[in-house]
DNA sequence: GAAAAGATTGCAAACGTTTGCTATTATTAC
DNA sequence: GTAATAATAGCAAACGTTTGCAATCTTTTC
């Protein structure tokens, strides 16, 4: 159906091993033959095809990210970064959501490797680690970029969650509030829990005793916050300060209060984490931790590179694996 | 460095045709055998690779799709939905972001082709769809989605846009505006200027004259709907309402009224297009236009699939063309 | 018990490239 | 003009699968 290197062969009437060389700008080729061939080319509107050339180079210059929620403003900005890293390494990247199902990771992961693509990128769903590294059993370079396993050989950058989770109650608490809620997604994830890790330090810091009712575990959806806050009011139990876990959350807690008659931060002060776009609306101004979403991706991929050219180079992946943990940021705006 | 089909059958002790045989499910291979041969390919962590079967088989089972703007949620949703679908059936989905960059929509347009999906769908960059048919003068399937060339022989599906920039206009006329300005994209990009002939449409049903001066051309982003509200404000000549052609240009021009010391809708009223769920936000509120987003990708990729079944098939690529054009809804909430 | 039929397995070509090696041709040096 | 060298082009193997066909082995039939 599409042409192949044969035909441009057969029409230039060379060999097709000097097509192959001529296209790919290799040295030992006459400049009139080079010509002639790539007039040839484009006659036909030749494509190379890079199945057939990633089977014989081993490589196929394109990467997977696997990310739980594309709906999740924060990830198409690691995405972002991550797709304009892989482009200037001449890579290209291959997005798979899994939309928090943990059958979806497994499926995309094999699917990934099966493509033989050159590296994987995952912001994994917490509690299916184990089931990662079960289906790693390939030696594939894998970074995890967000969600990090506390302990992992592998590559992998994120930012401080403890001190993130910190820095949003210390605010809290210096802005005069005690009672202070937290809502965050189930237990055993990963980042959250080091964000619960973090309240709970500023708490211990300040000399506060936590107060169970006010914890709450949920997953990461807007709805969700908006759920928990709503019924919390509703049983008169709730906190006069509530730390998201992250800002689609902490919207729907925005969301839950309002629609309850009460106001933010008057009756009840928010604060979230990522710093999304729509954190800084002016309908919105939520206070939040900032994470520098292209930034991680633009890093995740360097690592992911690193680790593909020291598997190339036969480096056992130990010697290769670095870990990046950026900084969070304070971003105080209105609603706590 | 993988293990192959053929460390399988050697494990196996039997020939790598009866591996693949029996990895493949396919009849006419005793079971015993094929128990013993599941048993040294799930010992050797087998994975088969996809770029040999695609060689052979002429097929990748994985399709492309080229949106322009990641970071809006409209095309998340419709990523969803292609992806949904696509997994129904049995296939992947390539995800490419342009960044509305017209270099980059030919650049993943070439690699995907040689990626040799086996078809591409399609949110263009208006102005570049005469560049893309160039680009696509490889006969692979493609479908275009959202956003569709006037003339177009493809498959395609999107909403009535004339009939959406119509049904925003004449709400806004029936809730008493008369001075009701445009913000859109470009003039020449399809979509909008269908949105643009729809308001036109109602000005001209309600009698009305246009002014051109409330008529304004950017792109898609919400900084440049705060842009040009904001100067219009300033300059003290504004309109009444707004149509803005999407939603994230509408939140842009929410924000520069308010920060203008204006209200909404008190002193001008604003409709957006798209209805992304944070349009629905409490804080938020927005009157708009909503597409099917899902929906419109779960039927592109039916379209595509059916084109690609039928390039199979050998037919000619008008006979399964289709074009698909759903209905847009109103949702009136309280920005207009 | 032999022939026929069916079940199972293996062989080898094909998919479209890249690339090491060899063969040919052109150029240079003497 | 010949030998040595350099430049160019072609041959063929390899990448890891799938699959049509042939070969073998087993079972059935009479």
């Amino acid at each position: 159906m599409n042409p192949t290197i044969k035909d441009v062969a057969r029409l230039a009437n060379v060999s097709y091993s000097t097509v192959s060389r001529a296209l790919a700008n290799r040295p030992g080729v006459n400049e009139a033959t080079r010509c002639k061939i790539i007039r040839a080319a484009e006659e036909l509107n030749y494509r190379p095809n890079a199945i057939a050339r990633g089977l014989v180079r081993g490589q196929t210059l394109s990467m997977g990210l696997i990310i739980p929620d594309i709906t999740n403003p924060f990830f198409p900005e690691v995405h972002r970064g991550i797709e304009d890293g892989a482009r200037e390494s001449g890579y290209s990247v291959f997005l798979c959501n899994t939309n928090w199902e943990r059958e979806r990771e497994t499926h995309y992961i094999n699917l990934l490797i099966e493509k033989r693509v050159d590296g994987i990128i995952i912001a994994p769903i917490s509690d299916t680690v184990d089931k990662i590294e079960e289906e790693l059993k390939s030696n594939i370079p894998v970074v995890y970029v967000s969600n990090l396993p506390p302990k992992t050989d592998r590559s992998c950058v994120a930012i401080d969650n403890i001190r993130g989770g910190f820095l949003a109650t210390k605010h809290l608490i210096e802005s005069g509030y005690r009672e202070i809620g937290f809502i965050g997604a189930p237990e055993g994830s990963f980042s959250i829990d080091q964000r619960l890790e973090g309240y709970k330090l500023a708490f211990r810091k300040y000399g506060m005793k936590l107060d169970q009712r006010f914890i709450c575990f949920g997953d990461f959806k807007r709805e969700t916050g908006y759920r928990i806050i709503k019924r919390m009011i509703e049983e008169g139990i709730y906190p006069r300060a509530i730390f998201a876990e992250n800002d689609l959350m902490a919207l729907g807690v925005l969301q839950g209060v309002k629609e309850s008659g009460l106001s933010v931060p008057g009756d009840i002060a928010v604060v979230g984490f990522d710093d999304i776009p729509f954190a800084s609306f002016p309908e919105v101004q939520l206070t939040t931790i900032r994470q520098p979403k292209y930034e991680m991706g633009k890093m995740a991929v360097q690592l992911l590179l690193n680790d593909i050219r020291a598997s190339n180079n036969g480096l056992r992946k130990e010697l290769s694996c670095r870990k990046i943990i950026l900084e969070p940021e304070l971003i105080v705006r209105k609603t706590g």
